[in-house]
DNA sequence: CACATCCATGCCGCCAGGTTATGAACGCAG
DNA sequence: CTGCGTTCATAACCTGGCGGCATGGATGTG
């Protein structure tokens, strides 16, 4: 019998969530359409997997069996569908890099061109992942190695080699009475809402609302943010103020944001993170090489 | 990302076969049909699966990667399915017993009113399996327990306790010359040819062309048959005869058809078959207990 | 008794999969 | 060289299923 990984994906949320209604909202469909695919898999397989009732979907036995099954496979096939990508990049000579907003700064094309010099015919795939993913696809294998600002959730399980630092700023919406300063203290800040990025990100998350140098002062959330432009939007809309790296005020200029040096808050990295499987890699291995090269002195 | 696992069928018979064409026909489907979803494959993955040439299709370093994950997934999926059903069973208090032809004759409903008797609120489902399947559903978890006839491929690896033996007769075509004989000698029949099921059957198959007794005379075969009703048709069209089990009379007298009794053949038997796994479910066990129980004396 | 919250149903538009018929490229035999 | 058979690709068409909206029915709650 054949089923569709999507129809699996639809009795796995249902099953978690013990409600149709909210299974059908997780997973952006509308409720009739769950009922729908939900009772056909019934059907399909002759078996009832769930018993109705007013307080939502509660599983069978046979259900049960299904629904211990059933991650697995998904699992299963997430991994298949990745070997298959990661050897078609290697196929095609394509190595994939994940960055979140603005990766080495300038460093970045410097990086690629002296991997290029290294690997002729290979080619940098460079790919931007979104803030819930702080991994920007390092994790599930979506990218080969990945240039990232730390610290970043995960970390401990993957090879971190720092390439750059450089200090913190603020951004402020241009209206803002402290975008007339030259510099602002980071502690003149603690009462002004923030933008944050998405709750996934754990601890760079909490590195980018200065939570460390709050001593306690607790964050106010003034919008939540899923990457740059939402960003931002959101600081020039006067939802909030923000950290940034200093290298944002020359990557994202814009008519409405302020950029202003702070002082009394860490400095950021930038880091090149691979698996520790990928250490074996000639070609991973020869792009963290070309990072390190551009790091140290050799500048044009 | 979602697929069909019907999808993934197709490609591992591509991958297989090596062409379009050849996986089309063992599919059942037209060959543009698998073009169009091979190609929608390769366009959702954003992968090339395959360099077609006039002489097939190749897979490539990424399609073996894929051909490499995808029996294991299906694999996983029959697994998870059968799981389903079968608790699904157990949540009924279904027993479901496979057989292929005439399963234990006379003594089956006897046998059913038995466990009946054990087993209260339990039902009995009694599933026929096709030739093409020796075990009929035992070894794919199809059915809990089976009452087939020896020797089948396979045995060695379950557990097989024999309920009866019946001399072996032989079924003929009523304007055969020998159907008018009271008795047969099998070697009188050497050079008929001969109905047989599928080659899948293995030594079930030899069984009844009666390879053993032939002692290197080898069998011609008339017509390959998958079931009791294309058996019976071709010997009454006269494709050739057939060994039966002697009850075959009883359950299958037919216009056309005569049976005959035979010398110079071992009889057959019929035993109760689980898988070694089953011996700790005391469903099974009271179901082969209750054979047991029919078998020995306490006839009505 | 009205209301909220479940799930089920009916209707409709659209897409994806299947089929048949046909085309294009190539190898092979006469 | 030419016709035939093989391969896969393309085009036109039909149908079934999926998803969306609106609504109904059952059940507990303020």
């Amino acid at each position: 019998m054949d089923v569709d990984t999507r129809l699996l994906r639809y009795f796995a949320a249902v099953a978690e969530e013990g409600h149709l209604t909210r299974a059908a909202q997780r997973l952006y469909v509308s409720q009739p359409a769950l009922t729908k695919q939900i009772r056909q898999l019934e059907a399909q397989l002759g078996v009832q997997l769930f018993t109705r009732s007013r307080s939502g979907m509660a599983l069978t036995e046979p259900g049960r069996a299904l629904a211990a099954g059933v991650p697995g496979l998904l699992a299963g096939w997430d991994e298949v569908l990745r070997d298959t990508r990661g050897a078609a990049a290697r196929a095609e000579r394509v190595l994939r890099v994940g960055f979140l907003a603005s990766a080495a700064n300038e460093l970045t094309p410097r990086i690629i061109a002296a991997f290029t010099r290294r690997r002729p015919g290979w080619r940098v795939d460079m790919r931007q992942g979104s803030w819930s993913e702080p991994t920007a696809g390092l994790r599930d294998g979506d990218v080969d190695v990945a240039l990232l600002r730390l610290p970043f959730p995960g970390q401990e399980e993957l090879r971190v080699e720092v390439l750059l630092t450089e200090p913190r700023c603020v951004v402020l919406p241009s209206s803002h009475p402290l975008a007339a300063r030259d510099e602002i203290a980071f502690q003149e800040l603690w009462d002004e809402p923030v933008v944050a990025p998405v709750p996934e990100t754990g601890q760079w998350r909490d590195y980018w609302l200065g939570t460390e140098e709050r001593v306690g002062h607790p964050a106010r959330i003034g919008a939540v943010t899923e990457n740059p432009d939402e960003w931002l939007t959101a600081v020039a809309n006067g939802y909030g103020i923000a950290l940034a790296p200093e290298s944002a005020a020359r990557f994202y200029p814009r008519p409405g944001i302020t950029y202003r040096p702070l002082t009394g808050i860490s400095p950021s990295q930038v880091g090149v993170v691979r698996p520790a499987a990928a250490e074996a890699d000639p070609v991973v291995r020869d792009f963290v090489s070309s990072c390190r090269e551009c790091v140290t002195g050799e500048e044009p």
